[in-house]
DNA sequence: GTCATAATGGGAACGATTCCGAATAAGACG
DNA sequence: CGTCTTATTCGGAATCGTTCCCATTATGAC
């Protein structure tokens, strides 16, 4: 998996399921889980299993389509970002609704490998994600 | 509990469960999962419970004596950190063998609350976590 | 249309974590 | 050193998110 890169995608049948998933991740700017993304479809009739929804969230994030981020509780929620050629980037979170925005920090790469490097360390990535209270929420 | 400074300790009796929690994750530098510590426990002969392992672990973390990393898969694992005065610091933690250096990034800091402050987040907090294959992983 | 097979869905299986309630033991007091 | 209060313990049941399994369905190629 990690040898295969983000924009490599494998034949894929286009399905309903499938469409649907994107759109309800396209229709919101925050990140959800897939516990909450399946209720959302079946409130609105569409006729999806769960194993469906999570299937097409991994696929999504396989592809480079969506981000994911687990919250502290351990749940994995799930954004589209903005396209497979959109470079790395983070994300500001609110911690209330969910709402997320996409921040570049080019300073924190290059000082995550360059700390990584001072200590012997290969193959490295890393994580950051900053939460907060976003203005509407914090009223 | 946001309320409460970490270093604000409770009155807490002194057993050995307790005690034998703390001297297993003093014993390594790793992140270690409950599970991990529990098995490691029960293999040296402790008599001690799933459950109070948890609960220890929580406490630790309540206390600012532990960090916790949730790692991809969603497994938590504990750390003890130098002490609860130590201030705010980050990880570099092998994706192989647990092994985790505390590191610190005043600029990332900055960064992080400035970034917040433009985008009119507030109460702000991050989490940076960096992974990578420690040099004797790495062989 | 026909066919091979990718995709689906729902229920079982799983693994980490939490909950519960009765049994145990730490610490205070006399 | 006893007694008593209650924090702590423990193991099994319960929860919860996520994955797995597999018979059924439907997409896309010919």
């Amino acid at each position: 998996m990690s040898l295969m890169a983000a924009t490599q995608q494998v034949k894929r049948r286009a399905t309903n399921q499938g469409a649907a998933v994107k759109e309800a991740l396209a229709a919101e700017d925050t990140f959800r889980s897939a516990q909450d993304v399946y209720a959302t479809l079946r409130a609105n009739g569409e006729k999806i299993g769960l194993s469906t929804v999570y299937r097409h969230l991994q696929i999504f994030v396989d592809d480079g389509l969506a981000d994911v981020i687990h919250k502290p509780d351990g749940e994995s929620t799930y954004r589209l970002c903005g396209d497979a050629s959109t470079t790395h980037h983070h994300h500001l979170v609110c911690r209330s609704c969910g709402k997320a925005v996409e921040i570049e920090g080019p300073a924190v790469e290059t000082w995550a490998d360059k700390v990584a490097a001072q200590n012997g360390f290969t193959d490295v990535n890393h994580t950051v994600e900053i939460f907060g209270l976003c203005a509407a929420c914090a009223a």
